[in-house]
RNA sequence: GGGGCCGUAGCUCAAUUGGUUAGAGUCCCAGACUGUCGAUCUGGUGGUUGGGGGUUCGAGUCCCCUCGGCCUCGCCA
């Protein structure tokens, strides 16, 4: 096959009379009389070729060209003309003179698509073709990023001692948590392996086999609905360390992140980070994930609003409720009544049963609610929020959880619509403290709110028998922008603490034995006290990369049906598939 | 499982209150053009309006079902 000698970002003035050959994918024919020219581009840019009329021959060739051929240009580098220099092109100072052209391989009429970065192309067609919207010079970059940040990923851990350790990717199913994609067993029949997670028994198995510090860049599946930040299938940073303490985990990864932005983004992170206790974000923030880019905190008017007339307000406190509100200055001019009403609706969506909102303007408050405030409470409502002229404060008063998702809503929506964030700016904090369980009404029983394998908080475990919902565990989460990136936690290596924990789970003994028995096995022969986490790559990818979703940084995603729209997966198999694997499908 | 938006030429879109033969740009084909670079100019090919059913004198438009895409609530230890 013919050689290249550069490629197509390369030639320059100094390249000047050299014999060169280029191949790439031709970009756009310009015919002007006899003479014809196009732009042939690879992986790392374009140059222009001449088709001169003084080589009939080579004309009739290039008569042949279309859109994405791939050809292979012998010609000489010359110098264009000073008018015909195009400083759009890196390479614009030159054109390649064709002597030879050799079609490599024609493409087929009609193109699906445009590679044009100027066009836009509906996300369907781009991956049903997927493999030629990887061609527009945009991806070959999201693909670059994503390598360049899973190299530098790797270095860092080299260099900080981590070991990298496959584990499988067949593994046992341990319900609790997310759904499970199932694969069935050939060899023992009616039985199943379960692709993994994460892969968090292992790595504590790898502490207890003495490997200190680990780490993968980890494929992870959960058979859950999609979003524009999941996928079915996504990659995870997946760290543990023996002998830590949670501010080990953070200074680590903030190291990570702090390389990562010295050598891909070059630009300086502040570290550390900072920490807050997870009822201190849910206080000021109404989440755990709250985006610091934005200030505003939410404000606790409870003891404002016992003493109005405003009738929802009390019903509100006396079932146990709050009311709480956030201010937003110089909004109220954007927020017509229409608009609010849609604010109002939105939040139906989290239970709220309504919106109140008071408008700064003229130096008066203006509110639908306003008749049931005394002037001075109207005076400390606005010092509460320091509320000036058009400012705009939304309330909400419910129940703690109703009141907290609403606001935290409406503070993201609001943030966003405002123009306040600015995605070049990247806020990342730790969330500690997290309670160690929760209640679900519907089982009558506790949950993990990590995973079963959290270490309760040394000062908290006299509280796991009497108050168990009261107790915090060593769990942290990493967010960034508003965004969860992940999470991790100092886990449990004391196999009475941990059995004492699945029984807290209320898993009879049977089942805690058939689920998780080898691993509590692995506990009693000398476990390290450890620790890790596990961070979403395409989530950091998405958002260091400033994308609207996970699906531009991964090569080939699926749809939000969990399906390929290329491969066309899933789909069904064949009978003979089936009987080898013991398995008869439902009718209907 | 729920809610919202969307589906018209290969691609990106338009089509008035339900009213003539569904248009435009681009792509492709042919011709013209000796410095273009999203070339330009002239002409041409290209349609099961995602699919099925219904209402109507008449459906891209209204109704029902269905398939597909995007967003979102629930869900995601």
């Amino acid at each position: 096959m013919t050689k290249r000698t550069h490629h197509c970002n390369q030639l320059t003035r100094q390249e000047n009379d050299q014999n060169v050959t280029l191949i790439g994918w031709v970009q756009n024919i310009r015919k002007i009389g006899k003479i014809l020219f196009f732009t042939l581009a690879d992986k790392h840019g374009t140059t222009q070729i001449v088709v001169p009329d003084s080589n009939p021959n080579l004309l009739q060739i290039a008569q042949q060209l279309g859109y994405q051929y791939v050809v292979a240009v012998e010609g000489k580098v010359r110098l264009r003309p000073p008018k015909d220099v195009n400083l759009n092109m890196t390479t614009g100072e030159i054109e390649v003179v064709a002597s030879q052209l050799h079609i490599l391989s024609p493409c087929a009429d009609p193109f699906p698509l445009s590679i044009d970065e100027r066009d836009t192309v509906s996300e369907h067609v781009r991956m049903q073709y997927r493999y030629l919207d990887l061609r527009r010079p945009s991806m070959q970059e999201a693909l670059r990023f994503r390598h360049n940040l899973c190299f530098c990923v790797r270095e860092y851990f080299h260099q900080q001692g981590f070991l990298e350790v496959d584990t499988p990717l067949l593994t046992k199913s341990t319900p609790e948590g997310a759904r499970d994609y199932l694969v069935p067993s050939r060899v023992h029949p009616g039985q199943f392996y379960a692709l993994p997670q994460s892969p968090q028994m292992f790595k504590q198995l790898l502490m207890i086999g003495g490997v200190e510090k680990y780490f993968q860049i980890a494929k992870c599946f959960r058979d859950e609905d999609l979003r524009a930040d999941r996928q079915p299938e996504f990659t995870q940073i997946d760290v543990e360390m023996s002998f830590v303490e949670p501010e080990d985990i953070f200074s680590t990864m903030e190291g990570m992140f702090a390389t990562i932005f010295q050598r891909i983004l070059q630009q300086p992170l502040s570290t550390p980070f900072p920490r807050i206790r997870y009822s201190e974000a849910i206080e000021k923030y109404g989440s755990d994930k709250p985006d610091l880019r934005l200030e505003i905190a939410l404000q606790d008017l409870s003891y404002i609003a016992q003493n109005t007339n405003f009738r929802v307000f009390q019903n509100a406190l006396q079932q146990k409720g709050v009311v709480k509100g956030i201010c937003f200055p110089n909004a109220a001019q954007h927020y017509s009544r229409k608009k609010l009403d849609e604010l109002a609706t939105a939040i139906q969506d989290f239970q709220a049963k309504g919106l109140a909102w008071i408008k700064i303007q003229n130096q008066q408050p203006q509110s639908p609610i306003k008749k049931f405030f005394s002037p001075s409470q109207l005076k400390q409502l606005q010092t509460l929020f320091q509320a000036n002229e058009n400012a705009l404060i939304l309330i909400v008063a419910d129940s703690p959880n109703v009141v907290h998702a609403s606001l935290s809503y409406l503070r993201n929506r609001l943030a966003k619509e405002l123009g306040l964030l600015d995605d070049q700016h990247f806020a990342f904090c730790w969330i500690t403290d997290y309670p160690l369980f929760e209640y679900n009404p519907e089982e009558e029983r506790l949950e993990s709110l990590h995973h079963p394998f959290t270490s309760p908080h040394p000062n908290d475990l006299h509280l796991l028998e009497k108050d168990p919902l009261s107790a915090r565990s060593l769990a942290y989460d990493l967010v960034l922008n508003g965004v969860e990136l992940g999470s991790g936690s100092i886990r449990i290596h004391n196999p009475q603490i941990q059995e004492k924990i699945f029984q807290l789970l209320q898993l009879p003994q049977e089942e805690i034995q058939k689920r998780f028995g080898f691993f509590l096995k692995a506990l009693q022969y000398g476990t390290p006290p450890h620790g890790g986490i596990a961070l979403g790559l395409d989530r950091i990818l998405m958002l260091l990369g400033g994308f609207e979703s996970i699906r531009e940084v991964i090569a080939f995603p699926k749809t939000a049906t969990a399906a390929c729209p290329m491969t066309g997966c899933p789909s069904e198999v064949s009978d003979q598939q089936l009987n080898e694997l013991h398995i008869s499908l439902k009718k209907g």
